[in-house]
Formats: structure tokens, C-alpha cells, sequence
DNA sequence: CCACGGCCTGATTC
DNA sequence: AGAATCAGGCCGT
């Protein structure tokens, strides 16, 4: 593997939430097959319940997005000195495609919340309602599929802990299931579309929407604007003025081009990191 | 079009 | 100790 991949700096950036350490492994499920990952050197090792094992090879490529050629895309960054800075100390961190269904539901929870609260509840939810796996003795869950959490209904989310998004959870869920829609569809929608439907759902905002997009749906100008990426841009680039979410992610990919999601995703580290010098860190 | 308050939960701060 | 505050927002007014 030649692109670069720092699995902790990825998989502990916010994307995404049920990624287990044990010692130097990680444990984690892509497409419905429980992985294991290690750092080698300049290369990966993993264990895999799919079988053949190396069909993995090709999967684990496509979820760390090892398509994506970074170098380049750093290149087309590296004239913004924040983003320079930022993109230095976190090299490595890529971006993730990962399944949109879990996607849309994590962002779903995100909101008024926290990464690690965020994390339980989406594991309470893979091991209430999703189908157990096992890799020698490690054991995971799957995600479960629209049509099995359209039948936990709202008290069943709130018993987990979602508190009003269980409301969202639910709604959603039933709204997928009947439709029956296939969220990866939406990949081939122009980007504005595409997050009008998604916003179309109970729960999903302008900035849940473009996490799910950015996250799993390939549209790389998706340019999530969370409070740390705010602050960011409020702070370091518009000098303290205030505007709204919509002239917000207009200004990014005008400013920083098709790539602008990944100037997100470093901006965003390295803001919440407080991996910088001569900010507020708040 | 924009500003504002309420909302579950839980960790941390005052 | 118990009350505010804040946390990767959304929705209705």
C-alpha cells in the first residue's frame, strides 16, 4: 500500500463510532464482515470472517478510500497555511466510505452530543437489534438494516438512550424501509439534490446531511460545518464574522474547491485537537 | 430569510 | 453536593 493510512488518526476522527482497540488491533466491521487491522510498517495486516480473506483487500481499499490519491489532493490544499499546518500534523487521516445506512443514523444521534456518547448508543443499537459475528473469540455485531429498526418503534430507541433523536431513529427507519430506497443511489445525484433528499428526513439537517455525504455518499465538496469547523472558519478566515450555514458552505468550496471536505476533516481535527499554535482553544 | 428556545442524556464545571 | 453548562443540531415558532 503506497497511499498513506494512520488507522487511529481515522478511525478516532468523528466518522465513525464502533471501531474497537485491543492493543495494537482494530476491531471494526466493513460491509457486514467483522475486520481486524493492524499497522505493519508502510502496510496493513487484518484478519477477516469473509472468506475468501483476501476479498477483503479490496473492500478494506474502497472503505479508507485508498482510491482517493491524497498526495494530490494535499497538494491542491497545501496553499492555505492553516491547511498546510493541519494536514501536517495529521498525516494519515483519510476519509472514510463507509455504509451510508449506519452513516445516516450516527449523525442522526450526533446531534447536542458527544463522540463517545455517540459511540454507545450506536453499539447498543448493533447489539440489540443487528446479527451477531464472530472472528476467533472476538465478537461483533452488524449494523441492523432499515426494515429491522423500523420494528423497535420509538420506546425501544428511548430505552437506549437516544433521548429525542429516538424519535428521528424511528421515523427514518420506517421511512426507509417502506420506501425501500437505496441511499448509495444518491451517489449519482448532483450534490445539492442529493442533500435536499436526505434533509427531506426527520432528524437530518444541513449538517447531518453533509456528514452522511461527505462520510458515504463520495460527494467530497460536502462541507459539514460543526461548531470546531465554525469557530475555524469564523476565527481564521473571515476575521470573527458571523454567517449562516448555508453562506458558510458556499464560501468553503469556493474557497477551498471539489475538495473541500477533506479541508473539512483536517480543520476540524486539528481545531478540536487544539493541535495548533497561537489560537484560542477553547 | 434569520433568530430563538426547547429538547434527552451524561460528563464536567461551578 | 446540587445546579448550571456544554456537547460535532434539528425543528417549530
Amino acid at each position: 500500500m503506497e497511499q498513506p493510512l494512520n488507522l487511529a488518526a481515522t478511525l478516532e476522527s468523528g466518522q465513525v463510532f464502533r471501531w474497537n482497540r485491543k492493543g495494537e488491533k482494530w476491531y471494526g466491521m466493513i460491509s457486514n464482515h467483522l475486520v481486524s487491522l493492524e499497522s505493519n510498517g508502510n502496510g496493513l495486516e487484518f484478519e477477516t470472517t469473509l472468506k475468501p480473506a483476501q476479498d477483503m483487500e479490496g473492500l478494506i481499499s474502497k472503505y479508507f478510500r485508498l482510491d482517493d490519491n491524497l498526495p494530490m489532493i494535499q497538494s491542491s490544499l497545501d496553499w492555505d497555511p492553516r491547511l498546510a499546518q493541519a494536514m501536517n500534523t495529521q498525516r494519515g487521516l483519510r476519509l472514510i466510505r463507509q455504509d451510508p445506512w449506519e452513516c445516516l443514523i450516527s449523525f442522526i444521534c450526533s446531534s447536542n452530543s458527544n463522540i463517545s456518547r455517540i459511540s454507545g448508543v450506536m453499539n447498543r443499537i448493533a447489539r440489540e437489534f443487528g446479527n451477531q459475528v464472530m472472528l476467533g473469540s472476538c465478537v461483533g455485531f452488524q449494523f441492523p438494516n432499515p426494515t429491522q429498526m423500523a420494528s423497535v418503534g420509538e420506546a425501544g430507541y428511548r430505552a437506549l438512550r437516544l433521548g429525542y433523536r429516538a424519535a428521528y431513529v424511528d421515523k427514518t427507519s420506517k421511512i426507509l424501509a417502506e420506501t425501500g430506497r437505496d441511499l448509495e443511489e444518491l451517489k449519482s445525484l448532483p450534490y445539492l439534490e442529493a442533500k435536499a433528499w436526505l434533509m427531506a428526513l426527520p432528524g437530518v439537517g444541513a449538517k447531518v446531511a453533509d456528514c452522511v455525504l461527505l462520510f458515504s455518499l463520495d460527494q467530497l465538496q460536502a462541507f459539514p460545518i460543526d461548531v470546531w469547523v465554525r469557530r475555524a472558519i469564523e476565527e481564521w478566515y473571515i476575521s470573527g464574522e458571523h454567517r449562516s450555514y448555508v453562506k458558510l458552505s458556499e464560501w468553503a468550496v469556493e474557497y477551498f474547491g471539489p475538495f473541500a471536505g477533506y479541508a473539512q476533516q483536517y480543520l476540524f481535527h486539528h481545531r478540536r485537537t487544539g493541535d495548533f499554535s497561537g489560537g484560542v482553544n477553547t
